[in-house]
RNA sequence: GCGGGAGUGGCGGAAUUUGGCAGACGCGCUGGACUUAGGAUCCAGUGCCGCAAGGCGUCCGGGUUCGAGUCCCGGCUCUCGCACCA
């Protein structure tokens, strides 16, 4: 910081200078007395039970880290505050939680450095948390505080568990997870940046584990619908939909040419209710249904179940080569590489439109884990497959032609137009249709041959939520040798995290936990007899899945959440958070709280009504970073210029929505304006009348403020106040009590500690958050008379005053008189567009 | 590649909803008042060119319109999310 710190009490002279008021506007020492009478008074209790016209004002709960708030947790708290307490004056009870989403391997890598178990870090860090929070003015009842690393809470994670499982939604599979070699640690998918660990850098390995898995691509199809009658940003919305990847097409079967052939395979064949389909059946799926008189190959991804069947003896040594090669390839190179490779398995295919045999081949561009892990490759028109055709000698034939395209010459690149001038060519009986009747048609006939069938494939995965770690909250199933995994009772929970003095991850790719012997060693709930635990945990994000649910409920043991106060405080009314969370935090919630309602313990399907992401803030234009030494520490700043201007400067330097540049220099102007407000209301007069003309003003930025703060413009609602008080200011005039009294009320949500002292002062009783909300009057706020702009052949001249009802001729008239616009008007106007109260344009040739 | 958002003074940003005085508000800067002093406070000014009259100005190029930062077409740049997704 390099800014002089604003004088806030005389400096120690002899001689009292008379410009320093003898009661100056000293934020540290009212910050603290109105943070004890708060306390005191209970003024930010929320009356749970019994209050009226419940708004839930949620803002995304921080993870508790050892560094302490960071000035972006507080840029989204005191966003969420402002709207809270600004409710709060519209005559709402409004809640507004804290708490802290504590689990997770960062807290767990932090102990881990630090040598010291989280369970005795994280209360440290989260009492931190909360003395800084508590400076900060946020109006947060802090008795009904959470944090998920309390047993109280992680209880009704681990009973959230059971829900899933007992509803057929959480199921064990093993599948690929992010193992650091160094670390000896699986990581989360965050964990892993640009395919290193984030902690240690070392290249992240793909291993493949038992997980266990939500099934939340059941519910994309309602995630996906839901969005649209949403009232969320629309980026938010926007990354939802492209997570859940919803894409329409067909799986088309392909039969293995001579199966008898090969060797161990028997060909029986098995029926669906769709298509029949054999042991060796190639199922693809593809978006481009018409073009499959194009396919002149198959690719299956390497680790596809098909490979080793029908793979030929010859083939056989080298598919297993490109087989290992590719599965030790971790998943960031393969993307970085877009080099086409692969290998012939020496297996045919028949393709089911042209009869023809087409080679089957594996290729690591094929993802397993997207569609059916198997393609039917078109490289006259898709890209990737031109390019491997082009690098394997495989034949490229033209299917789809725009109007002029010479059928049979060789294509130069693949042709992917798929609008309307594209027909289909040398595609028998389908030749000549459009793609998107071809796309119908040629399902049409693959369903009747029984050949294929239109479906919905989804980008999106299934939920892993387990996590091989110390630091979260135990998956509570037993594995019994005779009754297999078993659920734990409901009575039985919370199952306990065990404190343990190493939790050191090592090779194994298990839990540590699993070291534990004394903890997972248990009696079988069911049948009585040996059995273990589970040793893993779950994701923090099932954590954060559910934790709106919890703070009405906080208090209870009996519940996670209690069925009469969540149907009085939920769905949220409005939630604000980081638009880093757009997908996962906010999917899973969505996910959880439908699968609450299917279960019939929540009355709605969304959690969220409104939700708005806060932008992200820079300093003097670049990004904050610890290694770049310019991170803004809230505390410091708050010390130097008070909570309030700290608070009103960050809702001012920009767009709510967009966050915004922190400049150690803006701070000062948010400051003095408090300055005057302080002086203004201190020095107001209290005799005769207010300024009719100022009344005027005040009301107009009454509604201009009552406008933006429900919209999150903070930003032009702070300019609006600071404009009516340069207004109220003007020449050295006084300002009338009843000028500045209402302008405390606007200003209260911003900056909290000042508006009550003033409030205060005014000689009130009640905190200024019950004092209501000061109503304008459209009359008042009306002008008497207003600036018209005069334009001449679209060119603004000159501007008139005139009364707002005033018709075009009078405004003529007006302009007329004005020698700054008549004398460019030299021949008879040939028009004139008069916008009434706004604007006259005199068009003359 | 797909999708979202954005380009406006020296700087942060208003006005884009509904086409109607571009630059609100703040920072910074300039001048002045008060003052022993000022990095405090207060007053005035501050888009660019020009003595002025006036002209020019919202990423670039077209268009619609009496009138375009705002609408339409084409392009450029930045930014965020997803990405060999078939």
């Amino acid at each position: 910081m390099t800014d002089i710190p604003p004088r806030t009490a005389p400096s120690p002279r002899t001689v009292p200078d008379p410009s320093i008021p003898a009661d100056p506007y000293d934020p540290r020492a009212l910050e603290t007395k109105w943070q004890a009478r708060w306390e005191r008074d209970a003024t930010h209790h929320t009356d749970i039970a019994a209050g009226v016209r419940p708004y839930y004002a949620l803002m995304m709960f921080p993870y508790p880290s050892a560094e302490g708030l960071h000035v972006g947790n507080l840029f989204a708290f005191t966003g969420n505050d402002i709207h809270g307490r600004f409710q709060r004056q519209q005559g709402h009870t409004v809640f507004e939680p804290m708490g802290y989403d504590a689990f997770g391997i960062h807290s767990e890598n932090y102990a881990l450095k630090m040598g010291v178990n989280p369970m005795v870090l994280i209360p440290r860090n989260i009492d931190n948390f909360r003395r800084q929070l508590k400076r900060a003015g946020l109006m947060v009842d802090w008795r009904r505080e959470l944090s998920t690393t309390d047993p109280r809470y992680y209880r009704w994670t681990q009973w959230l568990f059971l829900q899933l499982y007992h509803r057929g939604l959480a199921y064990k599979k093993r599948a690929a997870v992010n193992w650091c070699p160094n670390d000896k640690t699986v990581l989360a998918n965050e964990q892993v940046i640009a395919g290193e660990c984030e902690r240690c850098g070392a290249r992240v390995e793909q291993r493949f584990l038992e997980q266990w898995f939500f099934r939340i691509t059941e519910y994309a199809e309602r995630l996906l619908n839901n969005l649209d009658a949403l009232d969320w940003s629309e980026s938010t919305k926007a990354a939802q939909r492209n997570w859940i990847g919803r894409s329409e097409g067909a799986e088309i079967v392909f039969r293995v040419q001579d199966i008898m052939a090969i060797a161990g395979a028997a060909a029986v064949p098995a029926s669906t209710a769709e298509m029949t389909v054999s042991q060796t059946d190639i199922r693809v799926f593809t978006t481009r249904p018409d073009t499959v008189f194009g396919a002149t190959y198959l690719v299956l991804a390497p680790e596809h179940p098909l490979v080793e069947r029908i793979t030929t003896d010859e083939e056989r040594a080298s598919v297993l080569a490109y087989r290992e090669r590719s599965s030790r390839q971790d998943l960031v190179t393969r993307r970085v590489s877009k080099e086409k490779t692969g290998a012939f398995t020496g297996a045919y295919a028949l393709n089911p439109a042209t009869g023809e045999p087409i080679p089957v081949w594996i290729a690591d561009y094929v993802l397993m884990d997207y569609g059916t892990g198997a393609i039917m490759a078109v490289p006259g028109h898709d890209e990737r497959d031109f390019e491997f055709a082009t690098a394997f000698g495989l034949p490229i034939v033209r299917v789809v032609a725009a109007p002029g395209d010479d059928e049979r010459s060789p294509l130069p690149t693949a042709y992917t137009d798929s609008q309307d001038p594209a027909r289909l060519v040398n595609s028998g009986r389908f030749s000549g249709l459009t793609v998107s009747a071809a796309k119908h048609a040629v399902v049409a006939r693959l369903e009747d041959q029984q050949r294929g069938r239109a479906v919905v494939t989804y980008r999106l995965h299934d939920w892993c939520i387990s996590r091989q770690r110390y630091w979260g909250p135990p998956i509570p199933i037993v594995y019994c040798d005779v009754c297999g995994p078993v659920p734990v009772p409901e009575q039985d929970l919370p199952v306990e995290l065990p404190r343990v003095d190493d939790f050191t991850p090592d090779d194994s790719g298990i839990s540590p936990l699993a070291r534990v012997e004394r903890w997972f060693k248990v009696s079988c709930p069911r049948c009585g007899g040996a059995a273990r635990r589970e040793t893993d945990v779950s994701d923090t994000f099932l954590d954060s899945a559910w934790y709106f649910l919890r703070y009405p409920s906080v208090d209870r043991d009996d519940v996670a959440f209690d069925p009469v106060l969540t149907d009085k405080w939920l769905p949220v009314d409005s939630y604000i958070g980081g638009n880093e969370h757009a997908v996962l935090h906010l999917l899973y919630s969505r996910f959880i709280t439908m699968v609450l309602h299917d279960a019939q313990l929540l009355p709605f399907e969304e959690p969220f009504t409104r939700f708005r992401a806060h932008g992200t803030i820079v300093r003097e234009g670049a990004k904050m970073s610890k290694s770049r030494g310019n991170v803004v520490n809230p505390d410091e700043y708050i010390e130097q210029w008070g909570a309030d201007s700290f608070r009103a400067y960050l809702m001012f330097l920009g767009p709510y929505e967009e966050g915004g540049d922190f400049q150690d220099r803006g701070i000062s102007g948010v400051r003095r304006y408090l300055d005057r407000l302080w002086s203004s209301a201190i020095d107001a007069d209290r005799a005769g009348d207010a300024d009719p003309a100022m009344l005027r003003k005040l009301h107009k930025t009454i509604r201009k403020v009552t406008q933006d703060i429900p919209a999150l413009s903070y930003n032009t609602a702070i300019a609006a106040m600071m404009e009516y008080m340069k207004a109220m200011r003007t020449g050295e005039r006084r300002a009338h009590i009843n000028e500045v009294e209402p302008l405390v009320q606007l200003t209260a949500p911003f900056a909290p500690h000042i508006a009550e002292e003033l409030w205060e002062r005014f000689g009130h009783t009640r905190s200024v958050f019950d004092s209501g909300w000061p109503s304008f009057d459209p009359a008042l706020a009306a002008d008497e008379l207003v600036t018209m702009a005069v334009q001449v052949n679209g060119k603004t001249r000159g501007t008139i005053q005139v009364a707002p009802e005033v018709d075009q001729a009078g405004a003529l008239a007006a302009a007329m008189a004005d020698a700054g616009v008549a004398k460019f008007v030299t021949t008879d106007p040939a028009r004139v567009i008069f916008v009434p109260g706004r604007l006259l344009n005199i068009v003359v040739r």
